[in-house]
RNA sequence: GCCCCCAUCGUCUAGUGGCCUAGGACACCUCCCUUUCACGGAGGUAACGGGGAUUCGAAUUCCCCUGGGGGUACCA
């Protein structure tokens, strides 16, 4: 049981869920779910300036909808808590003086202007930026003029140069990096007390017992510091697997700064995508599972999932491509679940005017043709309109045809042959008046659907009688009928 | 600038030295089904970035180039 695989999803709350974030969210869960392992939820909010908590509740939310739950977390706790780490401020400390005592760090009494000045002098002489180290060996009077002068010093770990810091990354393969290259010294405790993201992450994730780091390929060379801790810290060492990027179609991380909204994960939900077409779309994108499915679900995901079968390259975020996924969900979850759904898009509508069948029978019959449940507002309009306005440029091309007055004007006559119960046998007298005018096709459906519908496209022109029914079908015909007699 | 990562159709990918005349999916086009719409079905267009090397044989291994991306904070 030593054993137990322990992964985690640690967000900032610095901004809404980003897609990139559910990615990772997503192959940790997956990992997490193959391995018997555990998944762990923790909130990197040490930057106070930019966490707040509806981004906290937009993450949490968000991860929620998609189904990836969590077995330990801020909001039910667990065995390492706390899972936030503004709430251990000072057990990150703590692990700092110790390596401070043991000579692995030191004070830092630089200010914020003699940085910025160092890294100035760089750029100008067109040097590398990184910090100097100049307060690695200070001496006991420098600290005292320093701290005279009222500076508080932030700490900073020692990075050894030159040495390569290596690992064996469970996507990527073989990885190397020079410690000359990590900038210098590293800040591990800031000088208003708080810990470092590269620090606190190492101190959590040996709390946590974190067996495998799954992240962005982003944090590879933080990685490479991260390593540097573990070992003053003579702590057992993570697995570490990088996944690629994101990108746009420019090739670009898909980043909130340049994609707005469109990277926040509930936006998708406002737009009525579905979790299970976000969740299909995201792990298929870079992962393919071993009998090469395109349609799975997350639990099946889950069976089948392993780090070592995730692209290495990064992939292109191709919003047509969740849209099919999306068509498919739609189409084929069971229907009370998509009316559930629905219901929201629909809200506007007096939905009582039908019954729970017919309710039914109309979500069932605009499902084909949608990619988004949004749409479904719009598809279904003219079901609850009082009235149906006929745009001009159809009432142009349809309704000033004689042959469409004549199709129009025969269902009124076998208005009573309809069997409105039956969709089919609706479609058939339509089918049969076609044959008694001799006109098919377009000729015979449009003008039907335009008079019914306002368009001259839509579901199935029989379960769209069935379902208006005898009363609604009289009125748009002859509605339809009276705008053809004054064009 | 420096460091790291990556490289198969427009996009997501399969491919781990011969099964590749490079397979599938999205998108696009054509046709079929539907006397309309949608769904569905059948086809089609379309890719191994370039150059060396290894090998009897390279999409697959190695090197170089090119291209793209990411990182380079007292942000995470």
């Amino acid at each position: 049981m030593a054993s137990e695989i322990r992964v985690r999803i640690a967000p900032s709350p610095t901004g809404n869920l980003h897609v990139g974030t559910a990615r990772t969210a997503l192959y940790n869960y997956l990992f997490a779910r193959n391995k018997k392992g555990k998944f762990v939820f923790r909130l990197e909010d040490t930057d106070e300036l930019r966490s707040s908590d509806t981004y906290t509740k937009d993450i949490i939310d968000g991860l929620k909808w998609l189904s990836l739950n969590w077995d330990e977390g801020p909001d039910i706790g667990g065995p390492y808590a706390p899972y936030k780490q503004t709430e251990k401020v000072d057990h990150y400390e703590k692990y700092a003086h110790k390596l401070i005592s043991s000579g692995k760090a030191y004070f830092c009494y630089c200010t914020q202007e003699e940085l910025t000045q160092l890294k100035d002098d760089q750029k100008n002489s067109s040097m590398a930026p990184r910090y100097d180290n100049r307060c690695r060996n200070l001496n006991q009077s420098q600290i005292d003029k320093f701290q005279a002068e009222g500076r508080i010093p932030a700490m900073r770990f020692i990075v050894e140069e030159p040495r390569v810091i290596s690992w064996h990354d469970a996507i990527k393969g073989e990885i190397a990096i020079n410690s000359s290259d990590l900038g210098g010294d590293m800040v591990i405790v800031k000088s208003n007390g708080v810990a470092i993201y590269n620090f606190a992450v190492v101190i959590d994730d040996l709390d946590m017992k974190i067996t495998h780091v799954i992240r962005g390929e982003d944090h590879i060379h933080n990685t490479a510091k991260q390593i540097l801790i573990y070992e003053a810290l003579d702590a057992p060492m993570p697995i570490f697997a990088h996944a690629a990027l994101i990108f746009d179609i420019e090739r670009q991380k898909l980043s909130k700064r340049k994609h707005g909204e469109a990277v926040h994960v509930d936006k998708y939900k406002k737009d009525g995508y579905m979790p299970e077409a976000i969740i299909n779309y995201l792990a298929q994108m870079s992962w393919t599972p071993p009998n090469n499915q395109e349609i799975f679900s997350l639990d099946e995901a889950c069976a089948l999932f392993d780090l070592d079968k995730v692209s290495k390259s990064p992939a292109v975020f191709d919003i047509q491509r969740l849209n099919w996924f999306n068509g498919h969900y739609i189409r084929s979850l069971p229907i009370q679940e998509i009316i559930t759904r629905a219901l929201p898009y629909l809200s506007g509508y007096d939905l009582g005017q039908y019954k729970q069948n017919e309710l039914e029978a109309i979500v069932s019959c605009v499902r084909d043709g949608l990619t988004t449940l949004s749409e479904i507002k719009e598809a279904t309009q003219f079901f609850f309109d009082e009235t149906i306005i006929v745009p001009a440029d159809v009432k142009e091309a349809l309704l000033s045809k004689q042959s469409s007055k004549d199709v129009l004007q025969k269902i009124l006559e076998h208005l009573s042959e309809f069997n409105f119960g039956d969709a089919k046998a609706c479609k058939a007298v339509v089918d049969k008046i076609g044959a008694e005018l001799k006109l098919k096709g377009k000729d015979l459906f449009f003008p039907v659907r335009a008079a019914l519908c306002g368009k001259t496209h839509g579901p199935d022109l029989g379960s769209t009688i069935s379902i208006l029914g005898r009363e609604r079908v009289r009125s748009r015909i002859e509605s339809a009928l009276d705008l053809c007699a004054k064009t």
